[in-house]
Order: structure tokens, then sequence, then C-alpha cells
DNA sequence: CAAATATGTAACAATAATAGTTACATATCA
DNA sequence: TGATATGTAACTATTATTGTTACATATTTG
């Protein structure tokens, strides 16, 4: 499985920064991931290289969106989390000499690409500010 | 990522099959493949056990498709050879005293769910037949 | 200026998954 | 009976991920 949760803790972030609305730092970051502040600081880094957020040091310092939460998709936080591709190829090069493994590659990129395409779409279509939508209502029904 | 060439052999087994039309041994295959035949029995012990082929021990033994190939979709090779969900969770339990750290698992497999299914829909929609038709296309231009 | 607080990143360990390999029990056919 | 196949266990090497400690550097506040 070409799993890696670096996806779901961005998207994490990025929502807390969007309900807290104010500079987090990574310690705070990591108490509501339940993780260590390096790894959300490694995450804080590629998103802030990204541009989809500022960071600033210091006393009373921390991350905040670098836009609304509307205009950032999920699909952009996708591209910055996963690098490389969800399906892969032979391992090894298939043998050249037979026709089938001379030109299954190919063929085979082809349907990666439709695949991962239509996936992607449907990432282009969310925002963070959908994420947050849908985390307030599940608060609004447990109040 | 977490990637795996399992579903690009499984393809490139089950095309090979299709374009030979006789019974295979792990050890051909394997020469196509360009591997070693334990890999491609592993393999071929799953499609076998989900249907979509049939084996033949002994002399003169060996694998062939188990339907015409117009009838075995990508989708059918695709959940037998990756198990799983192809986004992860958190690795650790968010804190359910986060507002956001309880409530975001939901919203973020809503989202994983949609766009699996799309990646899903385009795979149901191909064959083996036309990845033989391509791999066809291809060893034409070659000749 | 100095202390407190943050980031950014290097370095390392633990864990898990993948792929490759050897070995062998078992089944089939001629 | 011998040749040939599968099916699977067991082990290794490699790689990716996650978590951790450590520390240089930047910024704000008193």
């Amino acid at each position: 499985m070409g799993i890696n949760s670096r996806f779901a803790v961005a998207v994490h972030i990025l929502a807390l920064l969007a309900l807290e609305d104010r500079p987090l730092s990574s310690k705070y970051i990591a108490g509501s991931v339940n993780t260590n502040p390096v790894v959300i600081r490694r995450i804080l880094s590629t998103l802030s290289k990204a541009g989809l957020i500022e960071t600033q040091l210091g006393v009373d310092g921390g991350s905040t969106l670098a836009r609304p939460a509307e205009k950032i998709s999920l699909l952009e936080v996708y591209n910055v989390s996963e690098q490389g591709h969800l399906f892969a190829l032979h391992s090894n090069q298939p043998n050249p000499l037979c026709p089938c493994g001379r030109n299954i590659q190919p063929t085979l990129l082809g349907v990666f690409k439709k695949a991962e395409a239509a996936l992607e779409s449907t990432l282009a279509e969310a925002t963070i500010a959908e994420v947050v939508q849908d985390i307030v209502a599940q608060l609004q029904s447990q109040s």
C-alpha cells in the first residue's frame, strides 16, 4: 500500500490553524495530533515552502494560514505531502526480449495516469474550509 | 510512498497469459517479468484464490486465464493485489480532548473514500483485453 | 543585552513492508 | 518412477516511515 500518514496530518494541521485562527506552535499542534513536535515541524516546513502557511519565530510565534481556508484545496496539500506516484511499476526492468515485457510498462503508465487523475480531481474539489465545516458540524451534534 | 509493484506484476502476468494462450509456468513468467519464480507464484496464488486463473500441476502444467480477458477488469486485479487502503490516517490516535483531534478522522475518511472510489471507477472500466490490445498495437508499430 | 521561545534540520533508532532467495512438501503426468 | 509444477515457510537485504534527541539560528519581550 502506498500509505503514509503525512497527508492526514497535513490536513489536520491546516484545519487546526483555520479553526483556532492564531499562530500555533509545533508543540501545541503536536498535542492535538498526538505525536512529537519534530514530526509536525517537518510537515510545517514543507507546507511553508509550498506557500500554504507562514511561520513566525520567537515568543508567541508559530504558524498561520497564508491564505483563507476556502482557497486551499486538498489537492495542493496532497501534492505537498505525497511525493512520487501512487502506483509502482516493476521493481526490475521486464525482459526486453519478451513482446509483453518490452511493451507492458507504457501501457501500465497510461492506466496509472488515468486513475491518478481521477483521484486527484476529487481532491481538487475539496478545500480546508470544507474540512473545517465538517468538523464544526460534528462539534454541534456533540453539544 | 508505500508503493508496491504487485499490481503491475499481476497485470503483466494476466496479459502474458492472454497473449500466449497456453499454460505458462511460474518459471517462464518470471523470465518475462525478470524476477524470481517464487515472487510470481505468490501472486499466482492470490490470482487463483480470486478465481482469475486456473493452475495445473505437473509436466506441461502451468496457469491459464479462468475467463476471457474481456471479462477481467483491472479493478478486480487491483483488489486482489492491494490490500488495505491507499491513504492512511494518523499513526497515533489524535487527542480526543481537542475539538479538531476528536473529529478529524471521520472527516478524512469521507475524503479518502470519495477519492478512492474515483480511482477505482477508472480501473473498473479497463480490462486485461484492452491491455493486450495496447501491447499488440505497440508490437505492430515495431515491426 | 539577555532570557525565553520557536523554527529548521541533522542524526539515529525502531518498526514495518517489499522483494528476492533457498528449501521442501505435495501433486500431476507420461 | 522420474520429471516437473505449485504452494508456502523461513530468512535476508533494502527501503520508507515515524519517533526521538540534539543543536544552531532567529525573534520577541523585559
